[in-house]
DNA sequence: TAAAAATACTCCATAGGTATTTTAT
DNA sequence: ATAAAATACCTATGGAGTATTTTTA
């Protein structure tokens, strides 16, 4: 069977006359029966009733109608499903992001997307950095957020974010009074901090912070993975920690956000995606988040 | 576009080769990278991403895939659905009874045909018998159920019930002590009856009855077109009613019914279809009645 | 008898086959 | 160098056209 006895078929149906329909289909009377005859041939039910005077739906041609519009009408909308999706209006994207991933930009890139492209499932799950290049290679995600260095050559990495450091204490502790903290003040605190491995991670960032800018290895009491949890021992007193300042948007009774006297280390943050993926839902995905940067830089 | 299209698409899409789904398809590999081509070119979007070594699904390609196969499972099901429905499993049967129409027989047949084919959407009317000519002819109805006689070359008549009246009267009323009233008895009383126009009708009925049997027509103080107003208004005293025994079902406070004594005339009901109705849902149906009928006969 | 569907046949468009080329790994 | 898709060209199936017959209201 072909979508053309579909066709044939939902013509005659609706002009209950040969002729007719073949008129409307620009082909002439016999090979319109012929097709209809074959078609009831292959389906083995004899779907309309003729006389010479008289073309009539059989119940079994009434079920068929209805199935046939419905087929048809699908086909024209698989159609214009595979245009949108070419452009990137429909489909799914998947998204890995790091626990440490900003809690800033990445809600707003969301909702902006949403916006443009509310046909687009979005899949989100978090990921660190090397689960995420897992995703990417086998196609579970799209693109991920993660901390760089991002080395692989089937990837392209964009930094889309450079964030100072903000310094998360206790608001029992006697730093709190300052307006601004140098690294140099902490080299003796102890850290809350996240897993180092593997790399590239977050923990590294600031232990390398640290090294660089003051020459101490902060001692690490406690190791989290969340941002969440890190905010719950500092507050309970167990260290401090070095947060990115888009952490600024958790605040919690109890906690006290400093920022870095300048010239401050700051940590970034980069888009990963497949170097071949094709997808016009990345492509879109890719510029809101272009947008969304480049809004933030001038505002 | 054609069915073939998809057919080739979907079996490219699972293989991801084009060599290995032409031969899963018995044709060669160029025919079907043309097909492929055409195919691509009518929607105007590509499908797949080739090389020489690889081959992939667009993200539109997916969209179209996910498509492609519900049209595909679509069409097969069609084919058993029109197969169903010439087999009588499947479509609807319009229903017409008129208001006194059995409130015994009707609803055992309708509970036996839900039993034996549940698919098929059925929709009950209530129409008197000249509608019901009516809605036989412009199809808005397949069988009806009315009183004798229906004259009209187009239909097919079998009668299915020749019931006995029973008098309905008020529990105060004289005779309500017999064990069976002759017509006769009846000639001095008020009637609660039932419209007689158009015919043929159950009000006309009563009177034949009445004037053959006895030579007096029935005085009839209250036309209804219900049963159960018919029977009210008898509790109410407002007169009495010659009933179908049928309606023992519908027992009530304050009414007694009574048989008439043998040989007492009997109401027939009959069933009414197009003769030229070829509908396999109709055969289907006229069989569970006369089963029906006959389960009654025997037991 | 006339309108309309079915049949008989003819033709050609195109699906499909074979041979070969191109391309990317 | 090789595997695989694309291209070129040929063949033949079957869809569509024309002429005619059959059917029934």
């Amino acid at each position: 069977m072909e979508l053309r006895h579909l066709r044939y078929f939902v013509t005659v149906a609706e002009e209950l006359h040969f002729g007719r329909a073949a008129e409307r289909l620009f082909i002439s009377q016999p090979p319109l029966s012929q097709q209809i005859q074959h078609l009831e041939r292959e389906i083995g039910v004899a779907l309309f009733l003729r006389t010479s005077r008289s073309v009539q739906l059989t119940p079994a041609g009434e079920v068929f109608l209805r199935d046939a519009r419905l087929i048809l009408a699908a086909v024209d909308n698989a159609v214009l499903g595979a245009k949108r999706a070419a452009r990137g209006e429909e489909g799914w994207l998947g998204i890995g992001f790091a626990a440490s991933a900003t809690y800033d930009l990445l809600p707003a890139v969301l909702h902006d997307f949403r916006q443009s492209y509310p046909a687009i499932a979005l899949s989100l799950v978090e990921l660190n950095a090397a689960e995420q290049a897992v995703a990417l290679h086998d196609h579970s995600i799209h693109v991920g957020f993660a901390r760089p260095p991002i080395v692989d050559d089937l990837f392209v990495v964009a930094a889309v974010l450079k964030e100072p450091f903000v310094v998360a204490l206790p608001a029992t502790h006697p730093l709190v009074a300052s307006t601004a903290v140098s690294l140099a003040e902490l080299a003796c605190e102890d850290f809350v901090s996240f897993p180092e491995r593997p790399p590239p991670s977050y923990a590294q960032c600031v232990r390398q912070a640290c090294e660089m800018a003051s020459g101490f290895t902060p001692r690490v009491v406690q190791e989290v993975r969340e941002m969440q949890t890190a905010i719950s021992l500092v507050v309970a007193g167990l260290g401090i920690a070095l947060l990115p300042a888009s952490v600024a948007n958790l605040h919690r009774a109890g906690l006290v956000l400093l920022p870095l006297q300048e010239p401050a280390p700051r940590t970034e943050l980069a888009i990963v995606s497949r170097r071949d993926d094709p997808s016009p839902v990345l492509a879109n995905f890719l510029a809101i988040v272009q947008a969304q940067i480049e809004h933030r830089e001038r505002g």
